[in-house]
DNA sequence: CTGAATCCCGACGGATACTG
DNA sequence: CAGTATCCGTCGGGATTCAG
Protein backbone atom coordinates (compact mmCIF):
# COMPACT_ATOMS: atom_id res chain seq x y z
CA UNK A 1 0.00 0.00 0.00
CA UNK A 2 1.60 3.35 -0.81
CA UNK A 3 -0.37 5.63 -2.31
CA UNK A 4 -4.37 6.39 -2.66
CA UNK A 5 -5.77 6.14 0.77
CA UNK A 6 -8.19 9.21 0.52
CA UNK A 7 -8.40 10.15 -3.03
CA UNK A 8 -10.14 7.47 -4.68
CA UNK A 9 -13.75 7.23 -3.30
CA UNK A 10 -15.69 4.43 -2.87
CA UNK A 11 -13.19 1.52 -2.31
CA UNK A 12 -14.75 -0.38 0.74
CA UNK A 13 -15.81 -3.30 -0.60
CA UNK A 14 -16.59 -6.45 1.86
CA UNK A 15 -20.05 -6.49 1.65
CA UNK A 16 -21.12 -6.54 5.28
CA UNK A 17 -18.16 -6.39 7.42
CA UNK A 18 -16.47 -3.10 7.00
CA UNK A 19 -13.53 -1.18 6.16
CA UNK A 20 -11.51 -1.52 9.69
CA UNK A 21 -9.95 -4.28 8.16
CA UNK A 22 -8.47 -2.05 6.11
CA UNK A 23 -7.40 0.19 8.42
CA UNK A 24 -5.54 -2.34 10.57
CA UNK A 25 -4.25 -3.76 7.33
CA UNK A 26 -2.67 -0.53 6.49
CA UNK A 27 -1.14 0.27 10.13
CA UNK A 28 0.31 -3.41 10.27
CA UNK A 29 0.79 -3.57 6.46
CA UNK A 30 3.83 -0.71 6.71
CA UNK A 31 7.07 -1.70 6.91
CA UNK A 32 7.45 -0.69 10.54
CA UNK A 33 4.56 -1.28 12.94
CA UNK A 34 4.96 -4.81 13.59
CA UNK A 35 8.40 -4.47 13.77
CA UNK A 36 8.30 -1.76 16.77
CA UNK A 37 5.02 -3.53 18.16
CA UNK A 38 7.00 -7.03 18.35
CA UNK A 39 9.97 -5.39 19.97
CA UNK A 40 8.04 -3.22 22.45
CA UNK A 41 6.67 -6.93 23.35
CA UNK A 42 9.92 -6.81 25.55
CA UNK A 43 8.42 -4.03 27.77
CA UNK A 44 8.77 -0.78 28.55
CA UNK A 45 11.50 1.11 26.15
CA UNK A 46 12.95 3.68 25.51
CA UNK A 47 13.52 5.73 21.75
CA UNK A 48 17.13 4.92 21.65
CA UNK A 49 16.33 1.66 22.75
CA UNK A 50 13.67 1.21 19.80
CA UNK A 51 15.94 3.07 17.37
CA UNK A 52 19.01 0.29 18.45
CA UNK A 53 16.46 -2.75 18.59
CA UNK A 54 15.51 -2.02 15.22
CA UNK A 55 18.27 -1.87 12.54
CA UNK A 56 17.37 -0.44 9.23
CA UNK A 57 14.87 2.31 11.07
CA UNK A 58 15.39 6.19 10.48
CA UNK A 59 14.04 8.31 12.98
CA UNK A 60 11.54 9.82 10.80
CA UNK A 61 10.07 6.30 10.70
CA UNK A 62 10.28 5.41 14.35
CA UNK A 63 8.92 8.76 14.96
CA UNK A 64 5.83 8.49 12.87
CA UNK A 65 5.09 5.13 13.84
CA UNK A 66 5.21 5.72 17.42
CA UNK A 67 2.82 8.49 16.38
CA UNK A 68 0.41 6.70 14.83
CA UNK A 69 0.56 3.57 17.20
CA UNK A 70 0.34 6.09 20.08
CA UNK A 71 -2.73 7.98 18.32
CA UNK A 72 -4.35 4.45 17.81
CA UNK A 73 -3.64 3.43 21.40
CA UNK A 74 -1.61 1.10 20.96
CA UNK A 75 1.21 2.25 23.01
CA UNK A 76 1.75 4.81 25.78
CA UNK A 77 4.15 7.82 25.50
CA UNK A 78 5.22 8.13 28.75
CA UNK A 79 7.91 11.75 28.74
CA UNK A 80 9.72 12.35 31.55
CA UNK A 81 10.97 16.60 31.88
CA UNK A 82 14.61 15.38 32.85
CA UNK A 83 17.51 17.42 31.57
CA UNK A 84 18.50 14.52 29.61
CA UNK A 85 15.06 13.83 28.28
CA UNK A 86 13.48 10.50 28.44
CA UNK A 87 10.65 9.25 26.80
CA UNK A 88 8.94 5.53 27.80
CA UNK A 89 7.05 3.60 25.15
CA UNK A 90 5.02 1.02 26.01
CA UNK A 91 2.47 -1.87 25.09
CA UNK A 92 -0.96 -0.94 25.84
CA UNK A 93 -3.64 -3.71 26.60
CA UNK A 94 -5.21 -3.01 23.37
CA UNK A 95 -1.41 -3.21 21.32
CA UNK A 96 -0.60 -6.79 23.06
CA UNK A 97 -4.28 -7.82 21.82
CA UNK A 98 -2.73 -6.47 18.51
CA UNK A 99 0.21 -8.01 19.08
CA UNK A 100 -1.33 -11.35 19.74
CA UNK A 101 -3.42 -11.23 16.29
CA UNK A 102 -0.23 -10.70 13.88
CA UNK A 103 0.95 -13.69 15.84
CA UNK A 104 -1.34 -15.53 15.01
CA UNK A 105 -0.51 -14.37 11.21
CA UNK A 106 3.18 -15.18 11.80
CA UNK A 107 2.29 -18.69 12.96
CA UNK A 108 0.50 -18.80 9.62
CA UNK A 109 3.41 -17.59 7.76
CA UNK A 110 5.52 -19.82 9.29
CA UNK A 111 3.21 -22.77 8.73
CA UNK A 112 3.23 -22.05 5.07
CA UNK A 113 5.74 -19.81 3.70
CA UNK A 114 8.03 -23.26 2.62
CA UNK A 115 4.45 -24.03 0.81
CA UNK A 116 4.32 -20.67 -1.00
CA UNK A 117 8.23 -20.69 -1.16
CA UNK A 118 8.22 -23.70 -3.20
CA UNK A 119 5.02 -22.47 -5.26
CA UNK A 120 7.28 -19.51 -6.45
CA UNK A 121 10.22 -21.54 -7.24
CA UNK A 122 8.02 -23.37 -9.90
CA UNK A 123 5.81 -20.73 -11.08
CA UNK A 124 9.37 -19.22 -11.31
CA UNK A 125 10.74 -22.03 -13.75
CA UNK A 126 7.61 -22.15 -16.01
CA UNK A 127 6.84 -18.50 -16.02
CA UNK A 128 3.49 -17.92 -14.38
CA UNK A 129 4.08 -14.93 -12.44
CA UNK A 130 6.28 -12.87 -14.96
CA UNK A 131 4.52 -9.84 -13.54
CA UNK A 132 7.26 -8.20 -12.10
CA UNK A 133 8.59 -10.11 -9.71
CA UNK A 134 12.27 -10.79 -10.60
CA UNK A 135 12.51 -11.71 -14.29
CA UNK A 136 15.68 -8.90 -14.38
CA UNK A 137 14.88 -7.42 -17.80
CA UNK A 138 11.70 -6.76 -18.32
CA UNK A 139 12.43 -3.90 -20.77
CA UNK A 140 15.37 -1.63 -18.00
CA UNK B 1 6.91 -0.41 1.67
CA UNK B 2 8.29 2.00 -1.32
CA UNK B 3 11.68 1.94 -1.34
CA UNK B 4 14.50 0.35 0.23
CA UNK B 5 14.32 -3.61 -0.53
CA UNK B 6 17.59 -4.59 -1.09
CA UNK B 7 19.46 -1.58 -0.64
CA UNK B 8 19.95 -1.14 2.81
CA UNK B 9 21.55 -4.28 4.02
CA UNK B 10 20.64 -5.88 7.45
CA UNK B 11 16.60 -5.36 7.88
CA UNK B 12 15.51 -8.28 8.99
CA UNK B 13 14.59 -8.36 12.59
CA UNK B 14 12.57 -10.63 14.81
CA UNK B 15 15.63 -12.36 16.45
CA UNK B 16 14.41 -15.73 16.01
CA UNK B 17 11.33 -16.02 14.03
CA UNK B 18 11.52 -14.78 10.45
CA UNK B 19 11.25 -12.27 7.56
CA UNK B 20 8.50 -14.32 6.39
CA UNK B 21 6.19 -12.41 8.05
CA UNK B 22 7.28 -9.78 5.91
CA UNK B 23 6.79 -11.98 3.10
CA UNK B 24 3.02 -12.30 3.93
CA UNK B 25 2.60 -8.46 5.38
CA UNK B 26 3.84 -7.13 2.02
CA UNK B 27 1.04 -9.65 -0.21
CA UNK B 28 -1.57 -8.60 2.42
CA UNK B 29 -0.49 -5.67 3.13
CA UNK B 30 -1.15 -4.23 0.03
CA UNK B 31 -4.40 -2.74 -1.07
CA UNK B 32 -6.30 -5.62 -2.88
CA UNK B 33 -4.64 -8.67 -2.51
CA UNK B 34 -7.00 -9.05 0.83
CA UNK B 35 -10.18 -7.92 -1.34
CA UNK B 36 -9.37 -10.53 -4.32
CA UNK B 37 -8.89 -13.13 -1.92
CA UNK B 38 -11.89 -12.95 -0.25
CA UNK B 39 -13.83 -11.95 -3.02
CA UNK B 40 -12.56 -15.35 -4.81
CA UNK B 41 -14.02 -17.39 -1.80
CA UNK B 42 -17.45 -16.62 -3.02
CA UNK B 43 -16.18 -19.64 -5.56
CA UNK B 44 -15.21 -19.84 -9.34
CA UNK B 45 -14.85 -16.37 -11.10
CA UNK B 46 -14.09 -15.06 -13.80
CA UNK B 47 -11.82 -11.79 -14.66
CA UNK B 48 -14.43 -9.66 -15.70
CA UNK B 49 -16.89 -11.02 -12.45
CA UNK B 50 -13.55 -10.08 -10.24
CA UNK B 51 -13.35 -7.14 -11.47
CA UNK B 52 -17.25 -5.93 -11.23
CA UNK B 53 -17.27 -7.68 -7.84
CA UNK B 54 -14.37 -5.51 -6.67
CA UNK B 55 -15.31 -1.56 -6.76
CA UNK B 56 -12.20 0.57 -7.31
CA UNK B 57 -9.75 -1.89 -8.56
CA UNK B 58 -8.40 -1.01 -11.92
CA UNK B 59 -7.48 -4.14 -14.47
CA UNK B 60 -3.57 -3.41 -13.77
CA UNK B 61 -4.11 -4.07 -10.10
CA UNK B 62 -6.32 -6.91 -10.63
CA UNK B 63 -4.10 -8.40 -13.15
CA UNK B 64 -0.86 -7.73 -11.20
CA UNK B 65 -2.94 -9.36 -7.42
CA UNK B 66 -4.10 -12.25 -9.14
CA UNK B 67 -0.53 -13.14 -10.76
CA UNK B 68 1.43 -12.62 -7.64
CA UNK B 69 -1.63 -14.75 -5.55
CA UNK B 70 -1.06 -17.50 -8.57
CA UNK B 71 2.84 -17.55 -8.28
CA UNK B 72 2.42 -17.99 -4.23
CA UNK B 73 -0.05 -20.77 -5.18
CA UNK B 74 -2.98 -19.16 -3.50
CA UNK B 75 -5.33 -18.92 -6.38
CA UNK B 76 -5.40 -20.95 -9.52
CA UNK B 77 -6.03 -19.56 -13.13
CA UNK B 78 -7.99 -22.02 -15.60
CA UNK B 79 -7.47 -20.18 -18.92
CA UNK B 80 -10.43 -21.38 -21.91
CA UNK B 81 -9.16 -21.16 -25.69
CA UNK B 82 -12.19 -20.19 -27.35
CA UNK B 83 -13.51 -17.63 -29.27
CA UNK B 84 -14.32 -15.13 -26.46
CA UNK B 85 -11.21 -15.85 -24.20
CA UNK B 86 -12.62 -17.17 -20.70
CA UNK B 87 -10.14 -17.30 -17.87
CA UNK B 88 -11.65 -18.69 -14.38
CA UNK B 89 -9.90 -18.26 -11.01
CA UNK B 90 -10.33 -20.34 -7.68
CA UNK B 91 -9.29 -19.95 -4.61
CA UNK B 92 -6.56 -23.23 -3.59
CA UNK B 93 -6.37 -24.65 0.05
CA UNK B 94 -3.45 -22.93 0.34
CA UNK B 95 -5.25 -19.36 -0.58
CA UNK B 96 -8.34 -20.63 1.67
CA UNK B 97 -5.75 -21.23 4.66
CA UNK B 98 -5.05 -17.43 4.18
CA UNK B 99 -8.80 -16.12 3.85
CA UNK B 100 -9.14 -18.01 7.12
CA UNK B 101 -6.09 -16.34 8.84
CA UNK B 102 -7.44 -13.29 7.47
CA UNK B 103 -10.75 -13.76 8.70
CA UNK B 104 -9.35 -14.02 11.92
CA UNK B 105 -7.31 -10.32 11.60
CA UNK B 106 -10.65 -9.52 10.19
CA UNK B 107 -12.02 -10.41 13.42
CA UNK B 108 -9.59 -8.56 15.65
CA UNK B 109 -10.27 -5.38 13.37
CA UNK B 110 -14.16 -5.85 14.16
CA UNK B 111 -13.83 -6.14 18.01
CA UNK B 112 -11.11 -3.13 18.42
CA UNK B 113 -12.17 -1.21 15.92
CA UNK B 114 -14.32 0.97 17.86
CA UNK B 115 -12.00 1.04 20.81
CA UNK B 116 -8.97 1.90 18.15
CA UNK B 117 -11.25 4.95 16.89
CA UNK B 118 -12.41 6.03 19.99
CA UNK B 119 -8.15 6.55 21.02
CA UNK B 120 -8.00 8.01 17.36
CA UNK B 121 -10.51 11.19 18.45
CA UNK B 122 -9.47 11.74 21.75
CA UNK B 123 -6.02 11.82 20.18
CA UNK B 124 -7.23 14.10 17.51
CA UNK B 125 -8.65 16.64 20.46
CA UNK B 126 -5.92 16.36 22.45
CA UNK B 127 -3.47 17.08 19.64
CA UNK B 128 -0.99 13.84 20.37
CA UNK B 129 -0.93 11.71 16.90
CA UNK B 130 -0.11 14.89 14.83
CA UNK B 131 2.02 13.05 12.76
CA UNK B 132 0.62 13.39 9.33
CA UNK B 133 -3.13 11.80 9.73
CA UNK B 134 -5.74 13.74 8.84
CA UNK B 135 -5.08 16.99 10.61
CA UNK B 136 -6.09 18.63 7.36
CA UNK B 137 -4.05 21.52 7.33
CA UNK B 138 -0.62 21.01 8.41
CA UNK B 139 1.10 23.83 6.17
CA UNK B 140 -0.09 23.01 3.02
C1' DC C 1 -13.05 -10.70 -22.96
C1' DT C 2 -8.46 -10.90 -20.98
C1' DG C 3 -4.81 -8.98 -20.59
C1' DA C 4 0.01 -6.10 -21.67
C1' DA C 5 2.47 -1.79 -22.19
C1' DT C 6 3.05 3.04 -21.15
C1' DC C 7 2.52 7.50 -18.85
C1' DC C 8 2.57 9.94 -14.83
C1' DC C 9 1.36 11.79 -10.25
C1' DG C 10 1.60 11.36 -5.54
C1' DA C 11 2.76 8.79 -1.38
C1' DC C 12 6.39 6.07 1.10
C1' DG C 13 10.38 6.43 3.16
C1' DG C 14 15.75 7.13 3.59
C1' DA C 15 19.48 10.71 4.54
C1' DT C 16 20.68 14.72 6.42
C1' DA C 17 20.58 18.94 9.15
C1' DC C 18 18.63 21.51 12.80
C1' DT C 19 16.22 22.44 17.50
C1' DG C 20 14.84 22.17 22.62
C1' DC D 1 18.31 12.40 24.11
C1' DA D 2 14.28 12.98 21.47
C1' DG D 3 12.50 14.60 18.13
C1' DT D 4 11.30 18.14 13.79
C1' DA D 5 11.98 19.94 9.04
C1' DT D 6 13.50 19.42 4.42
C1' DC D 7 15.21 17.43 0.30
C1' DC D 8 14.75 13.88 -2.88
C1' DG D 9 14.85 9.23 -4.94
C1' DT D 10 11.93 5.13 -5.52
C1' DC D 11 7.85 2.79 -6.12
C1' DG D 12 2.71 1.97 -5.98
C1' DG D 13 -0.98 2.27 -8.61
C1' DG D 14 -4.75 4.89 -11.44
C1' DA D 15 -5.88 6.14 -16.29
C1' DT D 16 -5.27 5.25 -20.81
C1' DT D 17 -4.07 2.81 -24.93
C1' DC D 18 -2.87 -1.28 -27.63
C1' DA D 19 -3.00 -6.34 -28.61
C1' DG D 20 -4.58 -11.35 -29.01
Amino acid sequence: MASARQISGPCQAWPEDGAFIREVLDRIGDKWTVLVVSTLSAGVLRYSDLQASIPGISQRMLTQTLKHLERDGLISRTAYAEVPPRVEYELTDLGRSLLEAVSAMADWAATHHREIAGNRAVSERTGVGRGRASAGAARE
